[in-house]
DNA sequence: CGTATTATTGACCACTTTCAAAGTGAGTGG
DNA sequence: CCACTCACTTTGAAAGTGGTCAATAATACG
């Protein structure tokens, strides 16, 4: 791991997995996240691009002595790991104690604020986004199988939470509704 | 939330809760760790004492400005919150893909090691030492409900995992075996 | 002691997984 | 242009893990 880097457009997921095979997803990488740790030799997850990729990277010890010099560059990213340390609690909350449905509404809803997000409009009403994920990679996120993913979203669909139109595009015709199924009370405010 | 803070004696754990009752642990806090966050006003967790606690309090605002004038406060604390981030991804990987025995054995073998690096020794061989939490905390720290937690204690002792005195004090008469339990490929190497 | 808290154990049930089969859709090459 | 293939997805049936509810046991504490 000679590189840290900053994904500039597409996605990419950081992953870890059991000897057997089992693996969870724990972080998504969108664009102006930061991969890569200062200060350490080797990485501590798969890192996999879902889609076309572009980063932009910086040699990690030239990269270590500009954070020296530069102060301002270690409190930024110190707020950019507590950002991603606060989204990583609240998927262990998720991870640990929601139902399958819940897990599918949550997930769905993070997408729909995120998409919401960069169309610079309130997670509201009736929203429409693409998901950017497979169902396995959905399963992997969610702690679940690919099989009870499919199970779910067919379920939310049947009960008219979500509309889907191909395996990917999905309408949600009320957001609130969705954000009840996703089970927080605090309407959420994490960031992917 | 005026205060930073950190732990001098005494654990608390940091807690997260959904409207229905259903709560997961995100943090356990033990001596040396830091509390709260410098740029935030309020308290995102449940920040609870399971111990009497002597932590060494800051007020927020002078912590944040006296950041801003000593870069190596901000850059320590980065490599802190790094290594959190670490071991709440590991835990998430944890939540989402290990058995109940697994996860039990996998909190077993943290905190032996964690009693291991205190008193300055390999964590190997036979081991004992003493559960700081409650079946109910385990139950929360590990996403399971209290009764799956005493059953599957009960079942490493019959298996001769683990031995037990009373209910806090454990005896690993196999370190390899216990984190052949857990499930871990990597022997561990994750602090809590 | 008696009471409250914490832990264990049992019986039953629900949800999720597992295993299996079939459906969908995009891309390729004949 | 169409059939074929491959990857992805959906759906079903059966099994199993962990949860729920309830009773009992152990321990601490006044």
């Amino acid at each position: 791991m000679d590189f840290v880097a900053s994904v500039v457009t597409g996605i990419a997921t950081l992953t870890q997995t059991l000897e057997d095979g089992r693996t969870q997803m724990v972080g998504l990488l969108l664009p102006s996240d930061f991969v890569g740790r200062p200060g350490r030799e080797f990485a501590a997850y798969n890192v996999t691009a879902t889609t076309d990729i572009l980063m932009c990277c910086f040699r990690r010890k030239p990269f270590e002595e500009m954070m020296e010099r530069t102060p301002h560059i270690a409190q930024r990213l110190l707020q950019m790991t507590l950002d991603e340390l606060d989204a990583a609690r609240e998927w262990m909350l998720l991870l640990g104690r929601k139902t399958a449905r819940e897990k599918i509404a949550s997930l769905l809803s993070i997408v729909a604020r995120r998409d919401a997000s960069i169309k610079l409009r309130h997670p509201q009403g009736r929203m429409t986004f693409d998901l950017p994920l497979t169902r396995e990679a959905m399963a992997d996120y969610l702690g679940l199988t690919l099989e009870t993913v499919s199970r779910q979203m067919s379920a939310l669909k049947r009960d008219g939470v979500i509309e889907l139109e191909g395996k990917r595009h999905v309408t949600v015709p009320d957001m609130d509704r969705l954000l009840l199924e996703a089970g927080d009370d605090n309407d959420g405010g994490f960031l992917v």
